[in-house]
DNA sequence: GTACGTTTTGAGCATCTGCTCAAAACGTAC
DNA sequence: GTACGTTTTGAGCAGATGCTCAAAACGTAC
């Protein structure tokens, strides 16, 4: 068998067996068990387990990134954008993407070499939803108000909140996903606004967008 | 030597380890090590490395959220609460507090017995940031519009996202806090609304609220 | 001081881990 | 068919893991 296509199927079995066993069970030997082959081929080919498991969240991510931004690109409204991103959250759940990707975070947090290499393949993700953001709310309005960088952290963060939630309670997940939590926290500021307690600081730029 | 006392020092090590070599640093052998003295106190006390890993994140659970709702309870307006809540998590972020959590957090999603034990150590303490929040939107307002359920669901999502997102990216960890992406995500709301991009569901209440 | 229940220890077991390595199997060119 | 480079294997190493257990140390009551 040629090199490529023995290293795909060492990353499917790595994907298959975050899965199924969660991070920590996944081994060498778990993953050579579940795909039926030596596990010393993982050494051969990927040299250790680290970097196959950096492999099986590439090619994750990679997947996932094109299916976001295949549907969300050019969706006009804010409504469209809310019901098609919860249809991909809720095919992640069951497709068990999410799995792997809250497996891989959590266990690459604490570790100083892996951390900055999963955020590498984790942030393009959360590039397409920006965008999609950016195009619904109108570029000029969306540049003056939020400093990209800072958009892009509170959204990973509330992603990645989600989905570590989902694992702790499987049983809520189904309900109550992403885009539910996000019109919540809507809610809550636009009751903040009606009632006259906007947060600091006060965007002055706001008021005058809402006055033209 | 009391067998409180010895329990309360196998906790204390368990902390210690779990701030220095993370979550999958922690064995019985680590523990023992920093704690000085034998792993089979660890079972003698504990009965197994989970339950003492557990009795952990009790402790700390306990601690935080009695800070939290000595500082936050009797707040009276949204900036103060922001302050405030900013200065706590900054704090729990040099403390070393986060570090525990999240690494918990992590090591049990996924883990289908230790997962909502740990949901039970952590909601009170969001529930000690609902009942602020409570208090400064105003009780009836509040209660007319976000299920408590829903609110709890993504405080946590947001709050969790946040502590994991700052082990993956420590650099960052400092000037972006929990608070600081709560207000990104309010002032994408504030646009939105400006714009009259009003996510759905479109909650009749809070046209009421406004206008009366 | 001796007896007794609790607490602490050191050694050890079975099993797991990442990884190495020599030998075998394979594919291909001649 | 033989030779050669690539791929795959089985066995094994050193070290770690959770946990057990008999024996030692300890504290206290008499």
């Amino acid at each position: 068998m040629s090199g490529e296509a023995t290293k795909q199927r060492i990353v499917d079995a790595t994907i298959e067996t975050i899965k199924h066993e969660g991070i920590v069970g996944t081994s060498a030997r778990a993953i050579a068990r579940r795909g039926d082959f030596n596990q010393a081929l993982i050494f051969y080919h990927f040299g250790s387990v680290d970097e196959a498991l950096f492999a099986a969240i590439q090619e994750t991510s990679r997947h996932r990134i094109e299916r976001y931004r295949e549907r969300l690109t050019g969706v006009k409204s804010f409504p469209d954008l809310v019901a098609i991103a919860a249809d991909l959250h809720r095919e992640d759940m069951e497709e068990g993407n999410l799995t792997i990707l809250t497996q891989l975070m959590a266990g690459a947090a604490g570790n100083p070499e892996l951390g900055p290499r999963l955020r590498e393949a984790f942030d393009p993700w959360i590039q397409v939803v920006i965008d999609a953001l950016r195009d619904v709310l109108g570029g000029s309005a969306y540049e003056r108000l939020v400093p990209l960088d800072d958009l892009g952290y509170a959204v990973s963060a509330l992603f990645l909140g989600v989905e570590l939630l989902a694992h702790l309670d499987p049983d809520r997940a189904g309900s109550e996903t992403l885009f539910g939590s996000m019109g919540t926290l809507a809610e809550i500021v636009q009751v903040m606004l009606a009632t006259g307690e906007v947060p600091e600081p006060v965007d002055a730029t706001v008021q005058r967008i809402a006055v033209e």
